[in-house]
DNA sequence: ATAGTATACGTACGGTGTACGAGCCAGCGA
DNA sequence: TCGCTGGCTCGTACACCGTACGTATACTAT
């Protein structure tokens, strides 16, 4: 049995830049960005650590390499429905996978140069407020204004330190509110508690905020 | 002379916490998030590296203490004037401290809890919207979706490749273009062809979409 | 003088990204 | 069939990282 098979007992198939990058996104997904190594990167891909380097130039490449494929998993406007419909739709799935990829968030500052995939989305955005009639400058004020309220949505809800609703119950009651001395922060304490009360969920605060976006 | 007396020679005065932090603050806004590590801090100091533990539990505990430095930079909203005033100029101001601090956006996605300047500053946010005559609920709808414009504008400008309007217009000629061919791109080579013509200033198109957000 | 505490740091350990070069092997021209 | 080449894999090594641990010094209170 040779090397190669023997690898592919262990991992199912060989190496490609593809699997690279899924497995990372795996890994970041499941350990967070701080637990994605190298070497454990190619343990998980079965493999030696240098080995990575034939499919990958540098880390660096491969954190640009993971956030195309996040943008990849973004849904494109919908071309047969009109624009407002399709802005929404596709802010909607960015949100649902930046929730998905809450490492991808805090990537985007450090990397400056769009991917491919990346740049086929500005694209089919741009293209689809400019058939709707929008004026070139305008389309890029609406597209900065609707990415901002998408990336900030989503980074605000990745540095939220619960997932569900009754999660936000007991920390709020466990961890806030003995941080927040109700005379020094009365309007946080009355908050926290009708948030509490009236439930919380991100799918609908996002909508409520994309209602409120003028664009739309 | 003593082993103190020396080391103030080399650093001007005595370590603390603030020092320690607001020179780390200083450093990442020099060389970035990823120049900053606790020997080269302690260098820039005129310390050893251990030194700063006595100050700092740890790296971890030292960038909250770096974000939460950011937030003491953004003005409170004013009291003295109306809400929707007052809600643009904290607004306005927390875009400049953070293009002031680009790598502070990105850290914020993994830091889950807030600092107290942080939990001051959302107080005031609060307080002034409630005084205004927001229902509770109402009030935190508002917050997250100003929020989500500022930190999502504060990511996009931070991974903008330029910083001057001069500076696009290079980059645009000799590094956007060559990348995108029009006949896959015609949409994005319009949009950066406009923008080059027309200039482009972050702190407008700032208040461009702050107007846009119906809230105000 | 003594004890205790605050401050500073040297050393060392296990991790990181990756440069370098050696090895393996399929495929191919002779 | 031989030998070579080029793609692919990986072991080793280096510089750097965060930090556990122990120690040295200076200052204060007794």
């Amino acid at each position: 049995m040779s090397a190669r098979e023997q690898r592919q007992v262990a991992s199912d198939a060989g190496l490609s830049k593809q699997r690279v990058v899924v497995e990372a996104v795996r890994l970041a997904d499941r350990e967070g960005v701080d637990g994605l190594s190298m070497r454990r990167l190619a343990g998980a891909l079965g493999a030696g650590a240098m080995s990575l380097y034939h499919y990958v130039a540098s880390k660096e490449e491969l954190l640009d390499a993971m956030i195309d494929i996040v943008f990849e998993e973004i849904e494109l406007p919908p071309e047969e429905t009109d624009w407002q419909s399709a802005m929404r739709r596709r802010a909607v799935s960015a949100r649902q996978v930046l929730a998905r990829h809450p490492w991808a968030i805090g990537l985007m500052e450090s990397r400056t140069s769009p991917g491919p995939a990346n740049l086929r989305h500005r694209e089919a955005v741009t293209a689809c407020l400019r058939r709707a009639g929008f004026p070139v400058l305008m389309a890029t004020h609406a597209n900065w204004l609707l990415d901002s309220y998408v990336y900030g949505f989503a980074l605000q809800e990745a540095s939220l330190p619960f997932d569900t609703a009754d999660e936000l119950a007991d920390m709020a009651e466990d961890v806030f509110l003995p941080q927040l001395p109700p005379d020094e922060f009365p309007y946080l304490n009355e908050s926290a508690a009708a948030l509490v009360a009236a439930g919380y969920d991100p799918a609908e605060e996002f909508i409520f905020g994309l209602d409120l976006t003028a664009v739309l």
